[in-house]
DNA sequence: ACTTATACATAACGATGCTATGCATAACAC
DNA sequence: GTGTTATGCATAGCATCGTTATGTATAAGT
C-alpha cells in the first residue's frame, strides 16, 4: 500500500548513521542530517524507527554484535590467564577503534536500552558473558580461586570499562601518562588478587601481549 | 559604568546551576531555564561566564573542590589499606549522592574541563593526588609492594570510576547484582595483586565497611 | 478498476545555544 | 556638580535540534 520507492532504506539509515556516528560522534546524528545524507525528509527516521532514540538503540545492537565477536575471537589455550588478557586487550582495541559507538554504548546509551525489550539487554549481557568464561577456564585451571563468578567478572569489568572511559575522555594524554602501563597494572594486580603466582601471571602478560600485538597488525594490514 | 543591580549575580547564577544539576540533571542547566529561575535575561550568562560551557565548568570546579574535602575525610591510622578501602568508600559516597554532578565531572565535562587553564586541571588532579598518598601509606607500611605509584592509582582509578559508572547508569539495578559486593571485590583482589596478605586484607575491609557506615549514618543524621 | 492504506514530503511548534542591537545607568574625568 | 564613557542587561533574532500534524501520491487488496 506504500510507494516505498527503496525497499532497502531501513538499512541505509541504520548504515549512515553508524557511519555518522563512527566519523562524527553522536552529535551527528541527528534526523535533519540523516535527511540531508540520504536525500530524504526526517520523516523516514520516525516512519522506519519512531524516533531518533530507537534508531540510536538499533546502532547499538550492532555496536554489541560487533563488540562480541571481538571479544570472542581470541583462542582457548593451556593458559587461560593469558586467555583472559587477551579479551582484555581485545576489548580495548575495540574501544580505540570505535570511540564514540563505545561511548554511547556504555553511558549515555545504556540506560535507554536497559529500559528497552530484554532480547537488547540480552545482546549487552553478552560480551559480558563471555568474559565470565574466561575467568571460568582460570579457576577450573587451579590458576585462581574464585567464589563466585559474577562478582569476580563485574570487579573485572568495572576496571577495564573505568581505563577505557579515562582513556577515551583524554586523561592519559592530558598527563602525559601511558595508558598501556596502567592497562597492564590491571590485568597484574586483578590476576595475582584472584590467586595466581606473579610470575606466571608476568608471564602470561608477556604472551598476551604478544598476541595483542600481533592482532593489531593483522587489522591495520587488512584495513 | 553598569548598572550592576544585584553585586553577587555570578554567584546565584552558580548556585542555581548547581541547584538544578544536582536535582534535575545537566539537561535543566539551560541558558532559558536559569534566567527563568533567576528572573533575569539569558544574556546574564553570557556576560559573567561567556557561555553554558564555561558555567558549567565553574560548577564543575565547585563539584571537584567538594570531592577532595570527601576524599580527604578519613583519618590516617596504623591501618593503612583499611585507610585507603575507606577513601574508596569516601568515593562512592559521593558519586551515589551527586550522580549528576558526578557524571558532567568525569564523562561528558572532563574533556572541556582539560583544555581549560592548567588550573582546573590542577582541581581535578587534586582528588588524584589524595589516593596517591593512601598507596604510598600502604607501601610504606610494607602491606604493598608498588613500583610506581601513579601507575598503581592509575589501576585503583580505573577500577572504582569504571564501577562507579556502571552503577550510575542503573546496570546493576537492571541484573539485580549488589553493587557493594562488587565494589568490595574490586578492594580485595587489588590490594591482595598489590602483595597483601589474604586475611589481613579482609580485615581491613570489614573495618573500612565499619567506618563507612558510620560516615553514611553521620551525614544522614545531619541532613 | 476501484478502494484503501501507508510511505514519504512539507510545514510548523517548542526547545536549545548563541549573537547583534539598543538602552539605561553607574563610574570616571573635570 | 556636570558631562562623557563604558557596560550590565533585556529584547529579538539566527540556526539547530526532536517531534507532530497534515497532505499527497502510490502500491496493494478486492
Amino acid at each position: 500500500m506504500p510507494p516505498r520507492s527503496d525497499p532497502q532504506l531501513p538499512e541505509r539509515i541504520l548504515n549512515t548513521a553508524a557511519r555518522l556516528l563512527a566519523t562524527e560522534g553522536p552529535r551527528a546524528v541527528s534526523t535533519r542530517r540523516l535527511a540531508r545524507e540520504l536525500g530524504t525528509s526526517t520523516m523516514v527516521v520516525y516512519t522506519h524507527f519512531g524516533g531518533i532514540n530507537e534508531l540510536t538503540r538499533q546502532v547499538m545492537r550492532r555496536g554489541f554484535a560487533e563488540f562480541g565477536t571481538e571479544l570472542v575471537r581470541g583462542a582457548v589455550t593451556d593458559d587461560p590467564v593469558a586467555d583472559w588478557m587477551t579479551l582484555l586487550w581485545g576489548y580495548r582495541r575495540f574501544a580505540l577503534r570505535q570511540p564514540h559507538m563505545y561511548t554511547v554504548m556504555f553511558s549515555a546509551g545504556l540506560a535507554d536500552f536497559r529500559l528497552g525489550d530484554p532480547a537488547d539487554f540480552k545482546a549487552a549481557r553478552a560480551s559480558f558473558v563471555s568474559l565470565l568464561r574466561r575467568i571460568h577456564a582460570c579457576a577450573d585451571a587451579g590458576r585462581w580461586d574464585v567464589q563466585d563468578v559474577n562478582t569476580a567478572g563485574e570487579a573485572v569489568w568495572s576496571g577495564i570499562h573505568g581505563h577505557t572511559m579515562l582513556e577515551l575522555t583524554g586523561f592519559f594524554g592530558a598527563v602525559g601518562r601511558d595508558p598501556i602501563r596502567s592497562y597492564n597494572e590491571i590485568g597484574t594486580r586483578l590476576s595475582i588478587g584472584f590467586g595466581d603466582d606473579t610470575h606466571t601471571t608476568a608471564h602470561s602478560l608477556s604472551k598476551a601481549k604478544r598476541r595483542a600485538a600481533r592482532a593489531d597488525r593483522a587489522h591495520t594490514a587488512s584495513t
